[in-house]
DNA sequence: AATTATTTTTAGACAAAACTAAAAATTATA
DNA sequence: TATAATTTTTAGTTTTGTCTAAAAATAATT
């Protein structure tokens, strides 16, 4: 399989695990910064693969062996962070570019064994899941801080948009996974939170608070 | 620079430095398993980037911003080699292939993070040097097994051969970097060798002695 | 229902890196 | 030195993945 291909495989798969259905040309282009001609000429080759459901017109979805490849590129380029964060103390904004190369390593002897040298984890220095050699994922519960009501705990476990602007905003407010925020006030003209964290109040604007996962306590 | 140019880069270092000359066209091509027409073909691109010096039948070498980039490859390449057995536990015999995919990574803060995460390491698993960030390299004092006198004493030190064949028949005869090797006779007709290591006796071949390297005691 | 707008696909072209076959240059040999 | 053998380069294809422009299909509006 191609950088290309595993590319497009990772595409799709986020796409279709974010929206639950089928996913169009123009989306998967737009993701990937490419053009609609292209990603049809590649969905052409990955269903004549076996990899995609493919109909003209139809959108697209990942067959079961394509999911299971997908699941196996997403366990690399995680597990690749949290090397990179853990042993090698490289800050949660730096590591996605660097994984984005190294997620393409073919060898499952090296992701296993990697795997075991960071204490098989199950999550990424961002939050998300990370598959196991058999491609299972365990969702843990969470939610938007933005969803939370008046005077309610959660404990930050996620973010959504993993860009190195959002997340060194955090790094500025001390925002860490792990970090308690309470939840005080909304205000209805902009919808901007009032929140406390680390023992300092502090107002967040609602882009910021539907990009924060927590968990309620 | 692709990971193609970097392939050709990288090879054309190790024949320059191992045969101290210009390198022929035939020879890339037969080291990279690949046709004389395309080395022409790439020996072009790498001198119009100012990589190599290279005029028409008249053989290539390396630039100086050409040899800085192919040790930073090798630099690479070592160093997750040193990686791969030290901290994943794999056997020496077991990481070339992968390191060849590893070696095109690129970060300099990955590598140079890597280097300090393993201690700054100045040789890899087959005791070949490892060039420093500047792209200084340490020579060691070596010399072929085969090279020695009867009743002369040899620390292993590194091994020509890198190929899994080589280093597997290693393990079998418990020879690895650092045995202490008893040079005892040599049998004029074949050249076979007798020798002594971990206190059991051995005839090797002259084959063998001419790919291992030893430091004199 | 007909027209318009949007999305998607097709057709044709291009760059990178490989190949084969043939030509040109160099080297070896008689 | 002339001829033969070898090496190297050139010319022309192929494959992969991309692009633009045009055609076809689908979706949205009058
Ligand atoms: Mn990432
Ligand atoms: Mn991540
Ligand atoms: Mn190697
Ligand atoms: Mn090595």
């Amino acid at each position: 399989m191609t950088f290309s291909e595993e590319n497009y495989l990772k595409t799709i798969y986020h796409l279709t695990t974010a929206s639950d259905s089928e996913v169009s040309t123009n989306a998967i282009a737009e993701k990937m910064e490419t053009k609609a001609s292209s990603v049809t000429d590649m969905l052409k080759k990955l269903a004549d693969k076996g990899l995609v459901n493919y109909k003209k017109y139809q959108g697209v979805s990942l067959t079961e062996e394509g999911k299971l490849a997908a699941k196996m590129i997403v366990r690399k380029h995680r597990l690749w962070e949290v090397f990179l964060v853990e042993k090698l103390g490289f800050s949660w904004d730096e590591v996605h570019d660097i994984a984005e190369q190294l997620e393409h390593i073919k060898s499952e002897k090296l992701i296993n064994k990697l795997d075991d040298f960071l204490d098989n984890p199950t999550e990424d220095p961002h939050g998300d899941p990370i598959p196991d050699r058999e491609g299972r994922i365990v969702k843990i519960e969470k939610q938007l801080l933005s969803e939370l009501s008046e005077n309610q705990f959660g404990i930050c476990v996620g973010v959504k948009d993993t860009s190195s602007e959002f997340l060194k905003y955090l790094d500025k407010q001390e925002i860490a996974l792990g970090s308690k925020i309470e939840f005080l006030s909304k205000e209805s003209f902009d919808l901007s939170l009032r929140i406390k964290v680390n023992g300092k109040e502090l107002t967040i604007s609602n882009k910021i608070a539907s990009n924060l996962f927590v968990k309620l306590v």
